[in-house]
DNA sequence: GCAATCCACAACAATCAGTTGTTCACTAAG
DNA sequence: CTTAGTGAACAACTGATTGTTGTGGATTGC
C-alpha cells in the first residue's frame, strides 16, 4: 500500500470527483486514475463508483476513509518526531513504571497540545551528551554519576524524591509487616532485574549494597515489570524495591503488598536536566509545570548516595 | 515517505544489521541500504550508526521507531478493513449520538479482541442492499419504512426502545416544567437539524408531526451536536428531542435542561438487522451480547408510528 | 440531439528500485 | 604487522513503475 495513494484517495473522497482532486494534488487526472486503480487492484475491493458527474464511495470506501485518515495523521506524526528544528520536546526517562514517566503524564494532561516524545536512554552520559548535542530536550536523572560531573552548560533541577518501598508476596517473610528498616533487610534476597550494569541507577544499589550489606540481584533478562510483578507474587523468597505508587493501574488478584522502609528510608532523587541553550518553547513549559507541580524535599531519615546530590 | 522504507527500518533495528534484515525482507543488502539512504534522505536526519559489527539506531532514529510501528500497525488495520473474507464487523448506526453508538460501546468494551467498523449509511433502504451484499453485516434501523416492508432473507431483532425526551435552553418557556405533554408542545418551534429527507428517521418525524400538529424543522446545516447544543442554549424560543443520556460526557456549563415528554412518550424503535446466511463469526457475538443486554419493551403509554414495529 | 463533463485506455518518456559486481572501513586472529 | 572476515556503500545496468499527452466512451443537461 502506497501513502501517496492514499493520500489521493483521500482527496477523491473530499473532492468527489477525480478532476477536482487532481487539481488539489497538482496532477492530471489520468494520474489520479490510475493511483486509485492500483489501489483498488492491491487491496482488492471497488472503492470509488464512477458516474457521470464525478466518483462516489462506495460501502468498502467509505469504510476504508476513516483508516485512510488515521493513516496520513500517523504518517504525520511520523515525520514530525524528526522534523529538524520543530520536532515534538523529547524527554529521557528512566523506565515506564517509574515516577518520572508519572510526572510526564501529567505534564502531558496538563498541556495536552503539546507533542511529546518519550525516551529510554541508556545511561546518564549518554544523556548529557544527548543534551548538549540538541537531540534530546531533557532528561530526568539522578543529576550525577559517581566521578562523572554534570558539564557546566547543563543546567538540572530536583523535581522529585522517590522513596523506595519493599514489595513483596503474599508468602514473604516480611509480608505482614507494617514497615521494616534496612537492617532488618540483611540477608532477603531483593531482586531488581532491568538494572543495567554501569549505569547511575546500578550505581545507586551498589552504593545501597555496600553501606547497609544488603543482598540485591540486580541480573537476569527483564520481561517487564508484569513478568516481575508475577515472579515477585509467586516466590516467598524474593522482593524487590518500588518506588511510590504511580497513577498506573495496580495489578489486582497478585495479593502484593507494599511495605514501608525506614530508618533510614532509601530515596532516590530525581532531577531534570537540560541545556541551558535550549530553544524549545515546550522546555520552559515543562520546567514552569514541574516547578508548580513539585513540593519541598524533606531529608530527615532518608538515605541518598552522596554523589547523587545535586550541586 | 514510503511505507516499504518504514517497514524496512523497523527491521534493521530489530535486526541490527542491515544483511539479516535483507534476508529477512528476502532482498539485497544493496536495496535495504538504498532504501534506509533514502529514507534518511526524505526525513532529513540520519536514522543508523553504521559500524563495522552492524548499525545501530540513533536517537533520532529510537525516537522515529515507535512511530513507525503504530504506521504499520494503521497500515494493517487500514487493509484489513477492507479485506474481502476476514474483515472487521462492519455495523451501521443512525448517528454517532444516539443511543445505537452507545450500544456498539457497550459490545466493543465486553468483546475488545472483536475488531470493529460502525458506519453511518443514508437510509434503510440503502443498509437493506449493503447486507444483502453483504457489504455490511448489521444495521441498526427502525426495521421499516413506510410501505417498504423488509424483505425475507433479512432478519431483525428488536433492540432498544429510545424513549425521546425535550432538550432546551435555561430561557426556554418550558425550561422549568417536570415533564411537558406532546399536546403541551403544539406551537413551540422544535429544531432536528442533521435529519435528511427520504431516510426512515424523518419519516418518523413526519409522522409525530401529522399525528400531533408539532413544529419540527428538521432543515438546515447539521454543523455537529457541539453546535447544536450550544444553539439550543442560547435560544429561548428553540427545542430538540433527544433520546435518553448515553455514557457519552454530559456538555456542563450550557444550562440545558431534559424533559421527560408524556402522554404519550415518543419512543424510537431501534432493531438491529442482518442477512440470515451472513457467516461473520462477530455477528453471532453481537446478536448475543444485545440479547443478553436487552430488557424488555413496556409500550404502555408509548407512541410509536405503525410501519415501525417488527413483524 | 448536441455540447459539456468526467473517467478510462493507450502510447510514450522519465524516473525509480532492485540486482550484480566491487570497493572501502573496521575488527579480530595469527 | 599482516591477513582473513564481516558489514555497509558505491557504480553500472535493467526492468518496472509512474507520470505525461492524446483520445475515446458514457452520462447528464439544455
Amino acid at each position: 500500500m502506497d501513502l501517496e495513494a492514499v493520500r489521493t484517495f483521500v482527496a477523491v473522497a473530499e473532492a468527489g470527483q477525480f478532476q477536482k482532486a487532481a487539481a488539489d494534488l497538482s496532477i492530471t487526472q489520468q494520474a489520479v486514475s490510475k493511483r486509485i486503480a492500483t489501489l483498488e487492484r492491491t487491496l482488492g475491493v471497488r472503492l470509488f463508483t464512477r458516474a457521470a458527474r464525478g466518483a462516489e464511495l462506495t460501502i468498502d470506501g467509505q469504510a476504508f476513509l476513516p483508516h485512510a485518515r488515521e493513516l496520513l495523521r500517523v504518517a504525520e506524526r511520523a515525520g514530525a518526531s524528526v522534523r529538524p528544528g520543530r520536532r515534538p520536546l523529547r524527554v529521557d526517562v528512566l523506565a515506564s513504571r517509574s515516577a518520572q514517566s508519572g510526572l510526564m503524564r501529567g505534564f502531558h494532561r496538563a498541556h495536552p497540545e503539546i507533542d511529546l516524545d518519550v525516551m529510554m536512554l541508556f545511561d546518564i552520559e549518554t544523556a548529557v551528551t544527548a543534551i548538549r548535542s540538541g537531540a534530546i530536550d531533557a532528561s530526568f536523572r539522578a543529576v550525577a554519576a559517581p566521578g562523572r560531573p554534570v558539564p557546566e552548560d547543563i543546567a538540572s533541577v530536583r523535581v522529585l524524591d522517590e522513596p523506595l518501598q519493599l514489595l513483596t508476596g503474599p508468602a514473604h517473610a516480611l509480608a505482614g509487616a507494617q514497615s521494616v528498616t534496612l537492617a532488618q533487610l540483611v540477608g532477603h534476597r531483593i531482586w531488581m532485574p532491568g538494572i543495567a550494569p554501569g549505569t547511575e541507577w546500578a550505581a545507586y544499589y551498589d552504593d545501597l549494597v555496600a553501606e547497609f550489606g544488603l543482598t540485591i540481584e540486580a541480573t537476569g533478562p527483564n520481561f517487564g515489570s508484569d513478568a516481575l510483578l508475577d515472579t515477585i507474587a509467586d516466590t516467598p523468597a524474593l522482593a524487590t524495591f518500588m518506588g511510590e505508587p504511580t497513577r498506573l493501574v495496580w495489578p489486582a488478584g497478585h495479593g502484593l503488598r507494599r511495605i514501608p522502609v525506614t530508618d533510614p528510608t532509601p530515596v532516590y532523587p530525581h532531577s531534570l536536566l537540560w541545556h541551558r541553550d535550549n530553544p524549545h518553547p515546550a522546555l520552559a513549559t515543562l520546567r514552569t509545570h514541574l516547578a508548580a507541580t513539585t513540593t519541598g524535599h524533606d531529608t530527615t531519615g532518608t538515605w541518598t548516595p552522596s554523589w547523587a546530590i545535586p550541586r
